[in-house]
DNA sequence: GTAATAAAGGATAAATTTGTCCATTACTTT
DNA sequence: AAAGTAATGGACAAATTTATCCTTTATTAC
Protein backbone atom coordinates (compact mmCIF):
# COMPACT_ATOMS: atom_id res chain seq x y z
CA UNK A 1 0.00 0.00 0.00
CA UNK A 2 2.08 2.44 1.28
CA UNK A 3 6.40 2.42 0.36
CA UNK A 4 8.78 1.13 3.11
CA UNK A 5 9.73 4.72 3.28
CA UNK A 6 6.22 6.17 3.96
CA UNK A 7 5.49 3.96 6.90
CA UNK A 8 8.69 4.66 8.57
CA UNK A 9 7.73 8.11 7.73
CA UNK A 10 4.64 8.08 9.67
CA UNK A 11 5.49 5.63 12.44
CA UNK A 12 8.72 8.25 13.15
CA UNK A 13 5.92 11.11 12.68
CA UNK A 14 3.67 9.55 15.51
CA UNK A 15 6.99 9.00 17.21
CA UNK A 16 8.21 12.45 17.47
CA UNK A 17 4.65 13.74 18.14
CA UNK A 18 4.31 11.84 21.06
CA UNK A 19 7.14 13.14 22.16
CA UNK A 20 6.91 16.99 21.49
CA UNK A 21 3.45 16.82 23.16
CA UNK A 22 5.74 16.34 26.13
CA UNK A 23 7.96 18.83 25.54
CA UNK A 24 11.00 16.16 24.41
CA UNK A 25 13.22 16.47 21.33
CA UNK A 26 14.41 13.09 20.40
CA UNK A 27 17.59 12.67 17.79
CA UNK A 28 18.22 10.45 15.18
CA UNK A 29 19.10 7.42 17.61
CA UNK A 30 15.88 8.08 19.21
CA UNK A 31 13.31 7.55 16.44
CA UNK A 32 15.10 4.63 14.94
CA UNK A 33 15.35 2.67 18.46
CA UNK A 34 11.60 3.60 18.88
CA UNK A 35 10.22 2.36 15.79
CA UNK A 36 12.70 -0.18 15.25
CA UNK A 37 13.98 1.22 11.65
CA UNK A 38 17.34 1.16 10.42
CA UNK A 39 19.32 4.68 12.01
CA UNK A 40 20.85 5.31 8.30
CA UNK A 41 17.74 4.62 6.08
CA UNK A 42 15.31 6.75 8.97
CA UNK A 43 17.26 9.73 8.34
CA UNK A 44 16.92 10.30 5.08
CA UNK A 45 13.30 10.09 5.67
CA UNK A 46 13.40 12.41 8.79
CA UNK A 47 15.22 14.88 6.18
CA UNK A 48 12.31 14.79 3.54
CA UNK A 49 10.04 15.41 6.83
CA UNK A 50 11.89 18.28 7.50
CA UNK A 51 11.60 19.35 4.63
CA UNK A 52 8.35 19.84 4.37
CA UNK A 53 7.54 21.13 7.28
CA UNK A 54 6.28 18.08 8.51
CA UNK A 55 9.04 17.80 11.72
CA UNK A 56 11.48 20.56 12.85
CA UNK A 57 14.88 19.43 12.94
CA UNK A 58 17.89 21.01 14.76
CA UNK A 59 21.44 20.64 14.48
CA UNK A 60 24.26 20.39 17.06
CA UNK A 61 23.97 19.61 20.80
CA UNK A 62 20.76 19.90 22.04
CA UNK A 63 19.44 19.42 18.80
CA UNK A 64 17.35 16.84 17.64
CA UNK A 65 13.54 16.33 15.74
CA UNK A 66 10.80 18.07 17.26
CA UNK A 67 6.72 19.04 16.01
CA UNK A 68 5.58 22.76 16.77
CA UNK A 69 2.46 23.21 17.91
CA UNK A 70 1.31 24.31 14.87
CA UNK A 71 2.40 21.20 13.36
CA UNK A 72 0.79 19.43 15.68
CA UNK A 73 -2.58 20.34 14.76
CA UNK A 74 -2.27 20.35 11.04
CA UNK A 75 -0.37 17.60 9.58
CA UNK A 76 -2.60 14.73 8.89
CA UNK A 77 -1.79 11.08 7.41
CA UNK A 78 -2.41 12.41 3.70
CA UNK A 79 0.27 15.58 4.95
CA UNK A 80 2.95 12.11 5.09
CA UNK A 81 1.82 10.45 2.37
CA UNK A 82 2.31 13.07 -0.14
CA UNK A 83 5.28 14.30 1.12
CA UNK A 84 7.10 10.61 0.97
CA UNK A 85 4.94 8.93 -1.73
CA UNK A 86 3.78 11.90 -3.90
CA UNK A 87 -0.02 11.45 -4.47
CA UNK A 88 -0.04 8.52 -7.01
CA UNK A 89 -2.20 6.76 -4.70
CA UNK A 90 -4.97 8.84 -5.08
CA UNK A 91 -4.41 9.83 -8.76
CA UNK A 92 -3.25 6.45 -10.42
CA UNK A 93 -5.43 4.09 -12.08
CA UNK A 94 -5.87 0.77 -10.25
CA UNK A 95 -4.52 -1.06 -13.46
CA UNK A 96 -1.51 1.12 -14.09
CA UNK A 97 -3.00 1.96 -17.49
CA UNK A 98 -1.70 6.46 -18.02
CA UNK A 99 -5.07 7.48 -19.30
CA UNK A 100 -7.52 5.94 -16.98
CA UNK A 101 -10.52 8.43 -16.55
CA UNK A 102 -13.98 8.81 -16.93
CA UNK A 103 -14.39 9.18 -20.20
CA UNK A 104 -11.76 6.41 -20.97
CA UNK A 105 -11.57 3.93 -17.71
CA UNK A 106 -10.08 0.63 -17.32
CA UNK A 107 -12.69 -1.96 -16.19
CA UNK A 108 -12.48 -1.56 -12.41
CA UNK A 109 -12.33 2.13 -12.59
CA UNK A 110 -15.56 2.54 -10.62
CA UNK A 111 -15.13 0.06 -8.08
CA UNK A 112 -11.38 0.74 -7.42
CA UNK A 113 -12.64 5.31 -7.09
CA UNK A 114 -15.13 3.75 -4.51
CA UNK A 115 -12.08 2.50 -2.57
CA UNK A 116 -9.69 5.08 -2.96
CA UNK A 117 -12.02 7.70 -1.85
CA UNK A 118 -12.80 6.24 1.57
CA UNK A 119 -8.90 5.85 1.58
CA UNK A 120 -8.09 9.52 0.96
CA UNK A 121 -11.08 10.60 3.15
CA UNK A 122 -9.16 8.90 5.85
CA UNK A 123 -6.19 10.24 5.48
CA UNK A 124 -7.34 13.86 5.02
CA UNK A 125 -9.17 13.41 8.41
CA UNK A 126 -6.77 11.87 10.79
CA UNK A 127 -4.09 13.93 12.91
CA UNK A 128 -0.66 12.43 13.92
CA UNK A 129 -1.76 14.05 16.76
CA UNK A 130 -4.86 12.17 17.41
CA UNK A 131 -2.71 8.96 16.82
CA UNK A 132 0.14 10.08 19.14
CA UNK A 133 -2.62 9.79 21.78
CA UNK A 134 -3.40 6.16 21.45
CA UNK A 135 0.50 5.31 21.50
CA UNK A 136 1.04 7.50 24.62
CA UNK A 137 -1.78 5.46 26.37
CA UNK A 138 0.45 1.98 25.49
CA UNK A 139 -2.85 1.35 23.37
CA UNK A 140 -0.99 1.46 20.01
CA UNK A 141 2.13 0.37 18.96
CA UNK A 142 5.65 1.35 16.87
CA UNK A 143 7.66 -1.70 16.90
CA UNK A 144 8.20 -4.68 14.97
CA UNK B 1 -1.57 -0.88 -4.62
CA UNK B 2 -1.06 -3.76 -7.09
CA UNK B 3 2.39 -4.64 -8.42
CA UNK B 4 2.64 -4.00 -11.43
CA UNK B 5 3.25 -7.66 -12.59
CA UNK B 6 -0.50 -8.01 -10.86
CA UNK B 7 -1.83 -5.20 -12.85
CA UNK B 8 -1.01 -7.07 -16.12
CA UNK B 9 -2.02 -10.36 -14.81
CA UNK B 10 -5.15 -8.80 -14.76
CA UNK B 11 -5.64 -6.74 -17.77
CA UNK B 12 -4.29 -9.85 -19.65
CA UNK B 13 -6.81 -12.06 -17.66
CA UNK B 14 -9.85 -9.34 -18.59
CA UNK B 15 -8.58 -9.56 -22.33
CA UNK B 16 -8.21 -13.80 -22.53
CA UNK B 17 -11.77 -14.01 -21.14
CA UNK B 18 -13.31 -11.65 -23.65
CA UNK B 19 -11.96 -13.28 -25.98
CA UNK B 20 -12.79 -16.91 -24.13
CA UNK B 21 -16.44 -15.79 -24.19
CA UNK B 22 -16.07 -15.47 -28.07
CA UNK B 23 -14.39 -18.82 -28.74
CA UNK B 24 -11.06 -17.46 -29.78
CA UNK B 25 -7.50 -18.53 -28.30
CA UNK B 26 -5.23 -16.06 -28.13
CA UNK B 27 -1.27 -15.87 -28.52
CA UNK B 28 1.13 -14.35 -26.21
CA UNK B 29 1.60 -11.82 -28.47
CA UNK B 30 -1.79 -11.01 -28.98
CA UNK B 31 -1.82 -10.54 -25.44
CA UNK B 32 1.04 -8.21 -25.22
CA UNK B 33 -0.29 -6.16 -27.90
CA UNK B 34 -4.06 -6.13 -26.45
CA UNK B 35 -2.66 -4.77 -23.19
CA UNK B 36 0.39 -3.03 -24.09
CA UNK B 37 2.63 -4.74 -22.28
CA UNK B 38 6.29 -6.12 -22.24
CA UNK B 39 5.60 -9.51 -24.00
CA UNK B 40 8.45 -11.66 -22.22
CA UNK B 41 7.38 -10.60 -19.40
CA UNK B 42 3.55 -10.88 -19.83
CA UNK B 43 4.84 -14.25 -20.53
CA UNK B 44 6.28 -14.72 -17.20
CA UNK B 45 2.81 -13.65 -15.81
CA UNK B 46 0.48 -16.06 -17.84
CA UNK B 47 2.84 -18.84 -16.65
CA UNK B 48 1.64 -17.90 -12.93
CA UNK B 49 -2.03 -17.41 -13.76
CA UNK B 50 -1.54 -20.88 -16.04
CA UNK B 51 -0.09 -22.95 -12.99
CA UNK B 52 -2.91 -21.42 -10.95
CA UNK B 53 -5.26 -22.30 -13.09
CA UNK B 54 -6.67 -19.27 -14.22
CA UNK B 55 -6.19 -19.63 -17.78
CA UNK B 56 -5.02 -22.77 -19.10
CA UNK B 57 -2.21 -22.95 -22.30
CA UNK B 58 -1.58 -25.23 -24.85
CA UNK B 59 1.45 -25.50 -26.90
CA UNK B 60 2.43 -26.02 -30.13
CA UNK B 61 0.34 -24.75 -33.52
CA UNK B 62 -3.57 -23.55 -32.66
CA UNK B 63 -1.52 -23.36 -29.02
CA UNK B 64 -2.58 -20.05 -26.97
CA UNK B 65 -4.32 -18.94 -23.97
CA UNK B 66 -8.08 -19.39 -22.88
CA UNK B 67 -10.30 -19.69 -20.38
CA UNK B 68 -12.49 -22.51 -19.66
CA UNK B 69 -16.27 -21.89 -18.81
CA UNK B 70 -15.61 -23.34 -15.18
CA UNK B 71 -12.70 -20.56 -15.13
CA UNK B 72 -14.82 -17.73 -16.51
CA UNK B 73 -17.61 -18.32 -13.71
CA UNK B 74 -14.99 -18.85 -10.30
CA UNK B 75 -12.43 -15.96 -11.24
CA UNK B 76 -12.75 -13.11 -9.02
CA UNK B 77 -9.98 -10.17 -9.02
CA UNK B 78 -9.37 -11.94 -5.49
CA UNK B 79 -8.38 -14.97 -7.29
CA UNK B 80 -5.35 -13.06 -9.56
CA UNK B 81 -4.45 -10.93 -6.69
CA UNK B 82 -3.29 -13.85 -4.71
CA UNK B 83 -2.06 -16.04 -7.48
CA UNK B 84 0.42 -13.33 -7.97
CA UNK B 85 0.76 -11.00 -5.08
CA UNK B 86 0.11 -13.12 -2.62
CA UNK B 87 -2.63 -12.09 0.58
CA UNK B 88 -0.21 -9.64 1.60
CA UNK B 89 -2.58 -7.15 0.68
CA UNK B 90 -5.34 -8.41 2.92
CA UNK B 91 -3.17 -9.32 6.13
CA UNK B 92 -0.51 -6.90 6.49
CA UNK B 93 -0.14 -4.20 8.46
CA UNK B 94 -0.62 -0.50 7.05
CA UNK B 95 2.39 0.18 8.66
CA UNK B 96 5.41 -2.53 7.59
CA UNK B 97 4.39 -3.95 11.68
CA UNK B 98 4.92 -7.77 11.85
CA UNK B 99 3.00 -8.30 14.87
CA UNK B 100 0.30 -5.83 14.55
CA UNK B 101 -3.39 -7.25 15.53
CA UNK B 102 -6.40 -6.44 17.84
CA UNK B 103 -4.36 -6.84 21.03
CA UNK B 104 -1.54 -4.64 19.74
CA UNK B 105 -2.52 -3.00 17.07
CA UNK B 106 -0.32 0.17 15.30
CA UNK B 107 -1.96 3.49 15.83
CA UNK B 108 -3.97 2.94 12.71
CA UNK B 109 -5.19 -0.32 12.62
CA UNK B 110 -8.91 0.16 12.90
CA UNK B 111 -9.02 2.73 10.63
CA UNK B 112 -7.02 1.03 7.46
CA UNK B 113 -9.26 -2.62 8.76
CA UNK B 114 -11.92 -0.69 7.29
CA UNK B 115 -10.94 -0.04 4.03
CA UNK B 116 -8.78 -2.89 3.43
CA UNK B 117 -12.08 -4.91 4.20
CA UNK B 118 -14.21 -2.89 1.89
CA UNK B 119 -10.87 -3.81 -0.84
CA UNK B 120 -11.30 -7.31 -0.04
CA UNK B 121 -15.35 -7.49 -0.78
CA UNK B 122 -14.77 -5.58 -3.67
CA UNK B 123 -12.05 -8.27 -4.92
CA UNK B 124 -13.73 -11.12 -4.02
CA UNK B 125 -17.30 -9.93 -5.50
CA UNK B 126 -15.99 -8.95 -8.69
CA UNK B 127 -15.80 -11.60 -11.26
CA UNK B 128 -13.24 -11.08 -14.76
CA UNK B 129 -16.25 -12.10 -17.04
CA UNK B 130 -18.60 -9.11 -15.33
CA UNK B 131 -15.60 -7.07 -16.57
CA UNK B 132 -14.78 -8.77 -20.14
CA UNK B 133 -18.47 -7.58 -20.42
CA UNK B 134 -17.40 -3.43 -20.54
CA UNK B 135 -14.51 -4.24 -22.12
CA UNK B 136 -16.54 -6.16 -25.15
CA UNK B 137 -18.62 -2.98 -25.49
CA UNK B 138 -16.09 -0.81 -25.58
CA UNK B 139 -16.74 1.31 -22.55
CA UNK B 140 -13.99 -0.04 -20.94
CA UNK B 141 -10.14 -0.02 -21.79
CA UNK B 142 -7.00 -2.05 -21.36
CA UNK B 143 -4.93 -0.14 -23.26
CA UNK B 144 -1.97 2.64 -22.15
C1' DG C 1 38.09 29.61 19.10
C1' DT C 2 38.12 24.64 20.29
C1' DA C 3 35.92 20.50 21.10
C1' DA C 4 31.97 17.92 21.14
C1' DT C 5 27.45 16.82 19.29
C1' DA C 6 23.84 15.90 16.04
C1' DA C 7 21.72 16.41 11.57
C1' DA C 8 22.67 16.90 6.34
C1' DG C 9 24.38 15.20 2.26
C1' DG C 10 26.98 12.43 -1.11
C1' DA C 11 28.49 8.11 -2.70
C1' DT C 12 27.79 3.47 -2.80
C1' DA C 13 25.85 -1.20 -1.88
C1' DA C 14 22.21 -4.71 -1.34
C1' DA C 15 17.73 -6.34 -2.41
C1' DT C 16 13.69 -6.51 -5.02
C1' DT C 17 10.98 -5.81 -9.00
C1' DT C 18 10.67 -5.34 -13.73
C1' DG C 19 12.12 -6.62 -18.13
C1' DT C 20 14.92 -9.30 -21.89
C1' DC C 21 17.08 -13.12 -24.43
C1' DC C 22 17.52 -17.58 -25.99
C1' DA C 23 17.42 -22.53 -25.78
C1' DT C 24 14.09 -26.30 -24.72
C1' DT C 25 9.78 -28.69 -24.66
C1' DA C 26 5.20 -29.90 -26.33
C1' DC C 27 2.21 -30.24 -29.92
C1' DT C 28 0.19 -30.03 -34.77
C1' DT C 29 0.34 -30.53 -39.57
C1' DT C 30 2.13 -32.52 -43.57
C1' DA D 1 9.37 -38.86 -39.10
C1' DA D 2 10.22 -33.86 -40.13
C1' DA D 3 9.21 -29.12 -39.98
C1' DG D 4 6.98 -25.49 -38.01
C1' DT D 5 4.65 -23.21 -34.16
C1' DA D 6 3.81 -21.56 -29.57
C1' DA D 7 4.41 -21.84 -24.64
C1' DT D 8 8.09 -22.96 -20.90
C1' DG D 9 12.08 -22.23 -18.33
C1' DG D 10 16.61 -20.61 -17.11
C1' DA D 11 19.96 -17.11 -17.04
C1' DC D 12 20.79 -12.53 -17.23
C1' DA D 13 20.18 -7.24 -17.36
C1' DA D 14 18.06 -2.85 -16.04
C1' DA D 15 15.60 -0.09 -12.91
C1' DT D 16 13.86 1.01 -8.56
C1' DT D 17 13.67 0.76 -3.68
C1' DT D 18 15.83 0.03 0.53
C1' DA D 19 19.84 0.41 3.24
C1' DT D 20 24.72 1.69 4.68
C1' DC D 21 28.97 4.43 5.28
C1' DC D 22 31.50 8.39 5.80
C1' DT D 23 32.46 13.30 5.31
C1' DT D 24 30.63 17.95 5.94
C1' DT D 25 27.95 21.52 8.14
C1' DA D 26 25.64 23.81 11.87
C1' DT D 27 25.18 24.49 16.67
C1' DT D 28 26.30 24.44 21.59
C1' DA D 29 29.16 24.52 25.65
C1' DC D 30 33.44 25.32 27.55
Amino acid sequence: MFSKACEYGIRATIYIAEQSIQNRKVSLKDVAKAIESPEAYTSKILQQLSRSNIINSDKGPTGGFSMGKQALDKVKLSTIVSAIDGDSIYKVCGLGLKQCNEKMPCPIHDQFKAIRNELKKMLETTTVKSLSVGFSNGVSFLKL
